[in-house]
DNA sequence: GTACCTTAGGAAATCGGATTCCTAGTTTCC
DNA sequence: GGAAACTAGGAATCCGATTTCCTAAGGTAC
């Protein structure tokens, strides 16, 4: 609240001396003007504190410089990074964010596309808060979704490269001499679960490898990961203090799908008086902070680099919006980090 | 990408066989048409897929219909439930939500708040990291604070009600008989300890109650939740399994600042061989569910109600916008919730 | 010195709705 | 039957910036 009437460009124009056409050649250095006059309109703007009005410009651009973010879910822990990372980068294109939040209800979700076509932005960044594919969204304006992929392969998708990760993850267990995994899943019907199981397997088979037990499912939870402890070692069998596993059943090595699933595995590990990681090594999924560094020990697990996912889908975003749009989906490499579940204090 | 050319007010009254200005009226709702008229003009407009431009609007208005969400967290743990709870009452009033965040940085902050002095924003929200009171921006629109209040009283915020939420606490364990009652709090600078610890004392002081020991600060972490036990059971002293601590330094209960902290004294409680509650009934605070609910046991701890919090901040905006501005600190009520960290199994 | 180019900058059209104002019909009333 | 009062809907204006088009002044050439 300090200066009530609103500066137009006329008024500028008026201090100037100038015609408001010359104003908006000054600013916005186009048309042919002396050097002399621009300095003078940008001094004459200056002093006014003129900021042109959006509206006005978009409605003669014909475009709004601004672009949808149309989240599935309400901006949870996935896809807010993948939000943040956009919004990120679309800041530097000049380019404002709308946040639409459709909290997985299709009612809602519709009507945040028709005020996004209503608004006119330049295109939208869709993303949901799991990796399964998702219908698109029909609108008359380029679409890039991150995280959940569409599942019309001609729309332009950035996920991230699950099966990446867990080949970083095998690479490193297998590195460091572990031979005996078993994996530890999420809900059982659900990508995220699916794909590191099936590229965990098949990394190991790769190494003449083959996973310990069949791969356990339940929820995302650190309950699970507890419970799932125990059914990896056999509920009855409670090993004693400092007993290494060993034998047919036993693990040096547990993969779990999630840090959450890790960080209750470890906490029943040493519950149960095994040793992360030397008896057995632990790994996550996620690098989810407040999980992954308050286990104890803190979790090797995998980044996936939401936030650079967001930035990316706005930087295809961005360049679709300029004519060249991508189609098909990206993979972005995650990021392997590396902490005490699997290399101990060393 | 269903419709090239976009469809303006003039195709819907070609079609129609009236003037741009009669659909204009039909649509609003507005002059006086007869409904035959009206009704032909929904026909063509629906037909066409007819959405007016918001631009074009917007110009006419001399409003934008958007509000500014500005955090200046890269919208964390608090200020993320903030920005959805605003952005979701925000969809009520036909208002959209333009996403701006600063990360802390004044430059990027200052950018944030040109950009929407120019998009004409109707009104803007601002967020924080923390409740610790904020500069107010200068800006020619209503502002409301929400979290994070302004250091000008003029201003409005909203903020939770912190004294409101001890107290809540302390009536719960009095009622159950505690009375030997030790704080532990997060970075001893910020509000939320300070504020905090204040109001526990004072509502013991009121039932004739002393906290026991000195209050202790750190900062956030379970780690120090768990180290914050050790000191105040006495790191010497270690007492043994299902031992009760008693004597002059025994505590009955212990108020942590922060579910992560309440989480780590628990895992620490139980390490040393005491039972929650049994021996020490433990408190929380934000309701953090990934931690309150996998704390084991489960927290009792204070809802702030952050989302209602943004639902509120976007009331008054909304209200500011219509000429009803308020003033001052609005303190939110928050909620109980308990749970087996001070009730048992019961 | 006249004819032809440049060039700086202004006037006017444009973007797409909303709104104000006005007019041709229709009603109402005495 | 004629004047006043409504009514429906169209024409024109406006919102504020961009952009196109055009003109007057200055420069160059022969």
């Amino acid at each position: 609240m300090e200066r009530g009437p609103v500066v137009r460009i006329t008024d500028v124009a008026a201090l100037a001396g100038v015609a408001p056409s010359t104003v908006s050649k000054a600013l916005n250095g186009t048309g042919s003007l002396r050097e002399s006059t621009r300095v003078k309109v940008r001094e004459a703007a200056e002093r006014l504190g003129f900021v042109p009005d959006a509206s006005a410009r978009s409605l003669s651009a014909r475009r709004s410089f601004t672009v949808g973010l149309l989240s599935t879910d309400s901006a949870g822990r996935f896809s807010l990074p993948v939000v943040l990372g956009a919004e990120n980068a679309l800041v530097g294109g000049e380019l404002s964010a709308l946040l639409a939040t459709a909290r997985h209800d299709p009612v809602r979700e519709q009507h945040h596309v028709r005020t996004l076509v209503a608004r006119r932005v330049d295109g939208i960044i869709v993303t949901g808060r799991t990796t399964e594919p998702r219908e698109p969204i029909r609108v008359p304006m380029p679409v890039v979704y991150a995280f959940a992929p569409s599942v019309d392969p001609d729309d332009a998708s950035v996920v991230p490269d699950d099966a990446d990760g867990m080949r970083l993850l095998v690479e490193h267990l297998v590195g460091l001499g572990r031979r005996r995994i078993a994996y530890v899943g999420g809900r059982a019907e659900q990508a995220a679960s699916v794909v590191r199981h099936d590229t965990l397997v098949a990394e190991l088979a790769a190494r003449g490898l083959e996973l310990v037990g069949p791969p356990l499912y339940g929820d995302w939870s650190e309950q699970w990961g507890r419970r799932a402890v125990d059914a990896v070692l056999g509920r009855d069998a409670g090993a004693g203090p400092g007993e290494r596993v060993g034998g047919a059943a036993g693990v040096d090595a547990i993969v779990f799908a999630s840090d959450q699933l890790a960080r209750g595995g470890c906490d029943r590990l040493r519950e149960r008086g095994l040793r992360v990681p030397d008896d057995v090594a632990v790994t996550g999924y996620d690098d989810w902070q407040v999980m992954s560094l308050a286990s104890r020990p803190p979790l090797t697990t995998v980044d996936m680099r939401l936030e650079r996912l967001g930035q990316r889908a706005a930087e295809l975003l961005i360049a679709a919006i300029e004519g060249e749009p991508a189609h098909g989906v990206e993979r972005l490499a995650p990021r392997l980090v590396v902490r005490a579940s699997t290399l101990g204090d060393g």
